[in-house]
DNA sequence: AGGTTATCTGCAATCGTTCTCAGTAACGAT
DNA sequence: ATCGTTACTGAGAACGATTGCAGATAACCT
């Protein structure tokens, strides 16, 4: 079954067939050559593989496209990744960076990126990055996904409509009778963060409901920041009938703080979360979200990339907004007095 | 800033200093040479990066390590990837591949992957694959994790105690007085799925408990299989009156169903799951499940790839075992007469 | 037959590094 | 002044593929 361990190249094989290198290379290029049969089963025998190294060198392209995310045990950008990985094609790969929410892994990785990969795909971890134009610099294409740096303009894009999200949320709240009506955000600094805080409150103004500073708590879109946000709410003055969150991650964290209170979901505090969960429907009870196709972004995102690889960096930046919607289930309900909340805290 | 998009290589920097490339290579390796600081200026100034493709040729190593995993949105192979990067060092990247529980996808994944890693961490399909002989047969080291291939002794692994963790969930149900035993399980050409299995019926045996062909149903890992087991599982004559559940996604599936049909848990069924789900605590009842670190899994597993890769090949193969244990919360009790069930999905 | 294409071929340069090898300068010891 | 040693340097050959160029062969037409 051919040589073993050591490299065989492409003149092993052009040896053995008794022709340049050259044929052999135009016959993996797909050129017609002469000698096609005793090439392939050449290359079969020696058991030969172009070396990528050598192809990248030359053609200067590495047929690998980057992907950035802040968090890939997050459901929601694993579905991203996946679906970026189901529309990269035949003859590309994914290297998946995943930053861990740190600002300095991230700047690390970025510069590590240059070289090996022909574009990259990310989620920057906030709005003020310098690593978008470092890249772009460098003539590398990038798409941004789910998040923008404060340039993205320049840059393609999959965003979500976060601020109609948010606007859904707060209005089906309001619809529901609610008037206190408490937002667990996340960081400001990052694009989803802010469009969702904007939307919550644009919507409470439309609503003509006065926006209380301590019905908005800034978190970082993490459990652990849900929870103690959730847990700062419960001890407002007048604390809040329903709370509008504005990620998968904090909602389970606000979930588990009602849970160890003995608080319970909607009879004493509606509750509706953004971005849906594979378990929403399992829990208790059922979730209410504001749901999106992640997966769509993500092959959005890398559709978009191999436009832009394929088109030799000529297109002008495109963006691309995926819809949100509504799924009621259990979670949100008609408001009872407040006080009752207080109460039940009290009382434990 | 600096030169801008045309790319600037090491002789643009030698020339800019005045000596020859060798000693900015030389510089870039950590050699003491003599011109150290206007060599920084200059590359800073030039903004100069080294060709990855170029060194890759020249040294063989590319600096990256392929994860190939079966599903990234499976929570559990996502954590394992979140800790072989968490592992992965400063100088190395991942590349992650998905192949989407496709043998055809992951086929041409492996082909695609030579050349372009210095090695592989996988989670086989099934055990019966060609592809890491395909690959030691170039050299290239694999670590195996989770699963392995039925020649895995040849190479390193990371796995669960699988069949400890079967024996575990089964020992925890007859103990509570359960006889009929119900078991969703994976595929059996997967190692989790046939240990886990084989657990199962060791520890009917040694509880004397008869195992009864239909409460064993093979299934596939998926929140579908699950549904469609447990479906399968409540129209059985007798019904089982408690059910272990192979993993996550099936569990999940076998709660839709459950729900689905208004059975309730732990009431008239008791359940119990392997691995850990972020939101279990929260899913009504309570998820009692079989846990393990996959985290620690992963990042032992690029632990181990470094130290193969460092040590050039020469290293034997080390296998490793994670352990498991139980988490007791609220979704198994003590049975009750099982024709209950039958009426009740006769009701509706 | 001769001329014109069309098709295929090999040579050699090239991509950006690393690394061997031979060479130079500086310095102390003799 | 000569030698040996140390510490650095530059020229140039790799690494394995792609590709422009020019030459060779075959095919076609008048």
């Amino acid at each position: 079954m051919g040589d073993t361990l050591s490299t065989v190249t492409i003149t092993d094989v052009a040896k053995r067939v008794g022709v340049s290198v050259a044929t052999i290379s135009r016959y993996l290029s797909g050129f017609t050559v002469r000698n096609e049969e005793k090439i392939r089963e050449a290359i079969v025998e020696l058991n030969y593989r172009p070396s990528a190294a050598a192809r990248n060198l030359k053609s200067g392209r590495t047929g690998i496209i980057a992907i950035v995310v802040p968090d890939i045990t997050n459901p929601f950008f694993a579905s991203i990744v996946e679906g970026a990985e189901s529309a990269v094609g035949e003859d590309r790969m994914i290297l998946l960076v995943n930053t861990g929410d740190s600002r300095e892994r991230e700047e690390k990785a970025l510069s590590q990126l240059f070289g090996r990969v022909d574009g990259v795909i990310m989620a920057p971890l906030t709005e003020d990055e310098q690593g978008p134009s470092f890249f772009s610099q460098f003539g590398l294409p990038i798409v941004f996904v789910d998040r923008v740096t404060k340039d993205g303009e320049k840059f393609s894009s999959v965003l979500t409509d976060n601020a109609k999200g948010a606007r859904l949320a707060t209005d089906y709240l309001i619809s529901q009778g609610h008037r206190k009506i408490a937002m667990i955000g996340g960081p400001c600094s990052t694009t989803p963060g802010k469009k969702r805080a904007d939307g919550y409150k644009d919507a409470l103004k439309e609503g003509e409901i006065s926006c209380v500073d301590q019905y908005f708590i800034e978190s970082d879109f993490s459990e652990a920041g849900g929870y103690a946000a959730m847990c700062r709410l419960l001890e407002v003055d007048a604390p809040p009938t329903a709370v509008f969150v504005a990620n998968n991650l904090m909602t389970v964290g606000a979930l588990h703080a009602l849970r160890d209170r003995g608080i319970s979901v909607p009879e004493q505090i509606s509750v509706i979360g953004f971005d849906d969960l594979e378990f929403a429907e399992l829990i208790n009870p059922p979730l209410t979200v504001i749901a999106r196709d992640a997966r769509l972004q993500g092959s959005q995102a890398m559709d978009l990339m191999i436009k832009h690889l394929n088109n030799g960096g000529a297109t002008p930046p495109e963006h691309s907004m995926v819809d949100v919607h509504l799924v009621e289930r259990g979670s949100c309900a008609l408001p009872r007095e407040s006080q009752k909340i207080r109460s039940n805290k009290i009382d434990h």
